[in-house]
RNA sequence: GCGGGUGUGGUGGAAUUGGUAGACACAAGGGACUUAAAAUCCCUCGGACUUCGGUCCAUGCGGGUUCGAGUCCCGCCACCCGCACCA
C-alpha cells in the first residue's frame, strides 16, 4: 500500500508502545487511597482453551466502564481470574490422556496471553485461578466455618445414574434420557449429599430483590419466580383404613380454592407411604422402578408422560365421600409434602392424568358469564387476579356470602375456612430448594471432612488446609479417581486418630464462583478475605455478565455474601454484593456440523470449514451450516480474536464488539464490520495528523464546533453511563465527521480533537493515547479528567416543531425555544400545508405540546 | 411443560414520560481521482404511485385505546435464554 502521508495508523506499533507505558507506570494497579473507590467486575472466564469474541465483548464493556470511572476520579478495582475447576478438564483428560491440571493451567497461559494484547485496564497482580490450592484452601476454610454455623448439612438427593458405567452423570451428560458414553437408559438414584441451607434465607433473598434497583427488572423477576414464594394450605387427608403405620396423607396445595374439584390423591414414588407399600406390592415396586428411568431435570420430569399406579387405598374427603390414592410420576418429592390432591378441572397436569386413568373432572368455579363449565381436553386455569364464579351449585365460604371472587380472595377464604374447621393450616412455601454441592468428580475443590466409623463426619483441622488434590490419578475408567486412590483417601480421623476415610466428593464449581469477587479484594490474604480490604472495595459497583447466569450464579453469590457475613468473612452491608448488574448479550456465529458413524453431531471450528463450498477443508466432507447461534466451545463456532488483533489491532476489535448492537442484545460477528471499523479509526488518525500539521496562526474560534463538542461530551457521557455504548459510538462517528468537515482554526480543531481522544479513550485506549499525544496532551489521556460539557452550549435558541395534520407530519415551524402557545398557534395557522388541509375552515382541535409537536385536527 | 426475554429497511440498529419512524453504520448502486487497481472523496439508498408540489402503505400478525401508537391494552405467531450436576 503506497503511503500518502508521512505517518500512518499502525496499530501493532501503537498498541505495543502504550501497553508497555501503562505497565511501566502500573497505571491499573488498584490502590486504597483518598479517592472514592469503584469496583467493576466481569464474570470471570472458564479456561476452555482460547478466548473468543464473546470474551472480548464482555471484557471490553467492563473496560469501558473501568477507564471511564478512572477518568472521573475514582480509584478503580478491575481484576481478572479463572473459574478453573469443572468437567471439561476431566473430559479432555479422558479423551487425550493428559492431566486436568496441566490442561487447565496450559489453557490459562494461552488465554492470558491472548487477553493481554487487548489492552484491558486490569490489575493483573490480583489474578488467581480457583484451582490454585491457595484459593480452594481458603474455600475449604469457608466451608468449615459454614458447617460450624449450620449452613451446610447432609441430606438425600437425587442424581442421574448411569447403570452401565456405574457413575453419576451431569445433566449435560444425559442425552435424550441416555448416558452420553454408555448409551444406557439413565435412572434417578438417591445419594447422601452435602447441601447449603440456602432455603433458610429464601425470605430475605426474595425481599432484598426490591433493593436491587440497578439490576435489570427481568433478572429480579426471574429470581423472584425461582424462589417462588406461595401461601397455600397444608392439610391431612385421613386414610379410610390406616396402613403401614400411616394414618393419613399430608398434602400441600397453592390452590385450596379448588378442593371442591378434587378427584384423587397422588403421592410421589419416593413418598414414605409409596415406599412402604412397594415393599409388599411387587407391581408397585416395578412401577416405581420404571418411572425412575430418565434424567433429573425439571424439564424431563414435566414433559414425561403422566403415569400412575392405583394403590387401591382411599382417603376421607372432608367435603364428603372418599378419594382414591395413586402413586404418580409427576408429583415431586422435593416440593411441598410430596403429595397432592388432584383437581383435573383446574390443572392441566391433573387433567392429563385424569383423562389417562378415567378419573372425574368436576369444576370448583366457572367463568362469570357461563351457565356451566364443560371440561374437555383443556383445564380452566384463570389467573389468580381474575374474578370467577365460585358459589354456584355447591356452597363456597366466601366473605360477605358473595358469589364471585378472584382466585386470590378465594384461596384466602379457603385457608381461613380450613383453619376454622381444623382440617389444615395456611403455610408459606418456597420453590427454592437447598443447594446440593457434592460432585462425584476429581477436578473440583475437595470437601474437607473425614468419615470415621466411631466419630462420624469429622471436619478436617484448619491447620491441615488446604486438602490438596493428588496429582497421581488416571481417567481410564469411569467414576471418581479420588474414590480409588487409597493413599489419598485413607487417613486417620482428625478427632480420634483411628483409620478413617476422606470425603471423596468435591464441590460444585458454582461454589468457586460464589465468592471470588470477595477474594479479589485481598487475593493474597492468609484468610478467605481481609476485612479492611473488603470494607474498602466491596461492593462490586458494576457487575457484568451473561443473562444465562441470571438465576443460579447470582442467587448463589447472594447466598454466599450472607453466609460470609454470618461467619465473619465479610463486613456489614455486603449482603447484596453486586450494586449494579448488567447482563450483556451473547456473541453469535454460524455453527458447522457433520455426523459421526453413530449419527451424532460433530462440530467444527470456522477455520476448519470452507464456508463457500460447505465442506471440511481437511477431508472435503460436506458440512451443515447452522444459522448464527451462541458462540460456545461445545459448538466450536468461535472466532479467534488473535487473528483479528493481528490483522487490525485490538482497538478495532474493541470498538467493533460494542459499536452496533446494544450491549444487552446478541451480536453477530461479521468480517465486514471489523474492516469498516478499522477504516474509521484510520480516518480519525489521519484527521489528527492533518490537525497536528495545520498552521496554528490561523486561529478562528468556531461556535458550531464548540456546540458540537459540548453535545458530543454530553451524549457520549450519557451513553456510557446508561450502558448504551452503541449510541455513544454513533455519537463519536457523528462528532468525528463534524470535526472532519469543520473549517475552524487549528487551535479550535486541536481542542476538539483532544476532547474526541478523551471520549474515545474508554473504547480505543491505545489510539486515544496516540491522538492525545499528537495534539500535545500531557501525560496519559486516561489520567486527564473526563471533559465536562458547557451547559450554555447544550441549548439552542430556536427549535423546529413538527406540524401534524390528523397525526401525520405535514410541515414544520421554527420558533423561539420558549415561544408562548398562542404565538406558536398563530404561526401554525399561517402555514401553507395547514391552510391547504383546512381548506378555509377552522380546525376541530389544535394541540400544541410546547417543545415537542403541534397537531391540527380537521 | 414451566419461568423470562426478543421481533423496526437488504443488514446491525436509532427514536426522553405516547409526539417528525429509519439517527449512526454495514452492504449495494452511481460518480470523481487513477494508465489500471487499491486506497480516498462525493452522491443515492423502506415500498408503491406521482402532475416532482406531494399522496398512500409500512415497526412479526390480528384487534383496541388516543388528537397522535414502534412505544399502552387484549389475543396470536416465530425465535432465543434458564429450568437446580454445563460453565
Amino acid at each position: 500500500m503506497p503511503r500518502t502521508t508521512s505517518m500512518t495508523y499502525d496499530p501493532s506499533a501503537i498498541e505495543a508502545k502504550w501497553q508497555a507505558a501503562w505497565a511501566d507506570t502500573e497505571l491499573f494497579k488498584a490502590v486504597r487511597d483518598a479517592r472514592p473507590k469503584y469496583y467493576v467486575l466481569e464474570m470471570f472466564p472458564y479456561p476452555s482453551g482460547r478466548i473468543h469474541i464473546g470474551h472480548v465483548r464482555n471484557y471490553t464493556m467492563g473496560d469501558v466502564i473501568a477507564r471511564y470511572k478512572s477518568s472521573c476520579g475514582f480509584s478503580v478495582l478491575h481484576p481478572m481470574g479463572w473459574d478453573a475447576f469443572g468437567m471439561p478438564a476431566e473430559n479432555a483428560a479422558m479423551a487425550s490422556g493428559g492431566h486436568p491440571k496441566t490442561w487447565t493451567y496450559d489453557n490459562i497461559d494461552v488465554m492470558r496471553g491472548q487477553m493481554k494484547p487487548l489492552g484491558l485496564s486490569i490489575d493483573w497482580s490480583r489474578e488467581f485461578a480457583t484451582c490454585d490450592p491457595d484459593y480452594y484452601g481458603q474455600q475449604q476454610a469457608l466451608f468449615l466455618d459454614m458447617l460450624d454455623a449450620g449452613l451446610v448439612y447432609r441430606k438425600p438427593a437425587i442424581v442421574n445414574w448411569d447403570p452401565v458405567d456405574m457413575t453419576v452423570l451431569a445433566n449435560e451428560q444425559v442425552i435424550d434420557g441416555k448416558g452420553w458414553r454408555s448409551g444406557a437408559e439413565v435412572e434417578r438414584k438417591e445419594l447422601t449429599q452435602w447441601a447449603f441451607a440456602i432455603s433458610d434465607m429464601a425470605e430475605d433473598l426474595l425481599d432484598s430483590l426490591s433493593k436491587l434497583d440497578k439490576w435489570p427488572e427481568k433478572v429480579r423477576l426471574m429470581q423472584e419466580n425461582w424462589i417462588g414464594k406461595s401461601r397455600g394450605l397444608q392439610m391431612t387427608f385421613k386414610l379410610s383404613a390406616p396402613t403401614h403405620g400411616h394414618e393419613g396423607i399430608e398434602v400441600y396445595t397453592t390452590r385450596p380454592d379448588t378442593l371442591r374439584g378434587a378427584s384423587f390423591i397422588a403421592v410421589a414414588p419416593e413418598h414414605p407411604l409409596a415406599k412402604a407399600l412397594a415393599e409388599d406390592d411387587a407391581e408397585l415396586a416395578a412401577f416405581a422402578a420404571d418411572v425412575r428411568k430418565g434424567g433429573t431435570t425439571e424439564e424431563a420430569l414435566e414433559k414425561a408422560e403422566k403415569r400412575g399406579y392405583d394403590t387401591g387405598l382411599t382417603v376421607e374427603n372432608p367435603l364428603g365421600g372418599t378419594l382414591p390414592v395413586w402413586v404418580a410420576n409427576f408429583v415431586l418429592m422435593d416440593y411441598g409434602t410430596g403429595a397432592i390432591f388432584g383437581c383435573p378441572a383446574h390443572d392441566q397436569r391433573d387433567l392429563d392424568f385424569a383423562i389417562a386413568y378415567g378419573l372425574p373432572a368436576d369444576p370448583a368455579f366457572k367463568p362469570v358469564d357461563a351457565d356451566a363449565l364443560e371440561i374437555a381436553g383443556e383445564a380452566y386455569v384463570p389467573s389468580k387476579t381474575e374474578v370467577v364464579h365460585y358459589h354456584f351449585d355447591k356452597p363456597f365460604p366466601l366473605k360477605d356470602k358473595r358469589d364471585f371472587a378472584t382466585g386470590q380472595e378465594a384461596i384466602d377464604a379457603a385457608i381461613d375456612w380450613a383453619e376454622a374447621q381444623g382440617i389444615g393450616t395456611g403455610k408459606t412455601q418456597f420453590r427454592l430448594r437447598d443447594w446440593g454441592l457434592s460432585r462425584q468428580r476429581y477436578w473440583g475443590c475437595p470437601i474437607p471432612v473425614v468419615h470415621c466409623d466411631t466419630c462420624g463426619v469429622v471436619p478436617e483441622k484448619k491447620e491441615n488446609l488446604p486438602v490438596t488434590l493428588p496429582d497421581d490419578v488416571t481417567f481410564d475408567v469411569p467414576g471418581n479417581p479420588l474414590d480409588r486412590h487409597p493413599t489419598w483417601r485413607d487417613v486417620p480421623c482428625p478427632k480420634c486418630g483411628a483409620a478413617a476415610k476422606r470425603e471423596t466428593d468435591t464441590m460444585d464449581t458454582f461454589v468457586d464462583s460464589s465468592w471470588y469477587f470477595a477474594r479479589f479484594t485481598a487475593p493474597h490474604a492468609a484468610t478467605p478475605t481481609d476485612l479492611d480490604d473488603a470494607a474498602y472495595w466491596m461492593n462490586v459497583d458494576q457487575y457484568i455478565g451473561g443473562i444465562e447466569h441470571a438465576i443460579l450464579h447470582l442467587l448463589y453469590s447472594r447466598f454466599f455474601a450472607r453466609a460470609m457475613g454470618k461467619t465473619g468473612h465479610l463486613p456489614q452491608g455486603t449482603e447484596e454484593p453486586f450494586d449494579a448488574l448488567f447482563t450483556q448479550g451473547m456473541v453469535t456465529h454460524p455453527a458447522y456440523v457433520t455426523k459421526d458413524d453413530r449419527g451424532r453431531a460433530v462440530y467444527h471450528l470456522p477455520e476448519e470449514v470452507d464456508v463457500s463450498a460447505r465442506t471440511l477443508r481437511a477431508s472435503g466432507e460436506a458440512v451443515d451450516i447452522l444459522p448464527a447461534i451462541k458462540m460456545s466451545k461445545s459448538k466450536r463456532n468461535v472466532v479467534d480474536p488473535q487473528d483479528i488483533i493481528a490483522q487490525y489491532g485490538a482497538d478495532t476489535a474493541r470498538w467493533f464488539v460494542i459499536s452496533d448492537s446494544p450491549p444487552e442484545r446478541d451480536f453477530e460477528w461479521t468480517p465486514e464490520g471489523a474492516e469498516a471499523v478499522h477504516k474509521h479509526l484510520r480516518r480519525v488518525h489521519r484527521l489528527a495528523e492533518d490537525i497536528a500539521r495545520a498552521d496554528r496562526s490561523a486561529n478562528t474560534a468556531d461556535a458550531d464546533l464548540a456546540r458540537a463538542t459540548a453535545r458530543a461530551i454530553h451524549e457520549v457521557t450519557q451513553g456510557i453511563e446508561g450502558f448504551a455504548f452503541n449510541k455513544a459510538v454513533a455519537k463519536l462517528y457523528e462528532f468525528s465527521n463534524t470535526l472532519n468537515k469543520s473549517d475552524a482554526g487549528a487551535d479550535a480543531r486541536r481542542d476538539a480533537m483532544k476532547v474526541l481522544a478523551q471520549l474515545m479513550a474508554p473504547m480505543v485506549p491505545h489510539l486515544a493515547e496516540e491522538l492525545w499525544t499528537m495534539m500535545g496532551g500531557e501525560g496519559f489521556v486516561m489520567r486527564a479528567p473526563w471533559p465536562k460539557a458547557d451547559p450554555a452550549l447544550l441549548v439552542d435558541d430556536t427549535i423546529t416543531l413538527p406540524i401534524q395534520v390528523n397525526g401525520k407530519k405535514r410541515s414544520e415551524v421554527v420558533v423561539a425555544k420558549d415561544a408562548a402557545k398562542d404565538v406558536i398557534e398563530a404561526l401554525v395557522m399561517e402555514d401553507a400545508a395547514v391552510q391547504r388541509a383546512l381548506n378555509g375552515g377552522a380546525p376541530r382541535k389544535l394541540i400544541v405540546v410546547p417543545g415537542r409537536i403541534v397537531n391540527v385536527v380537521v
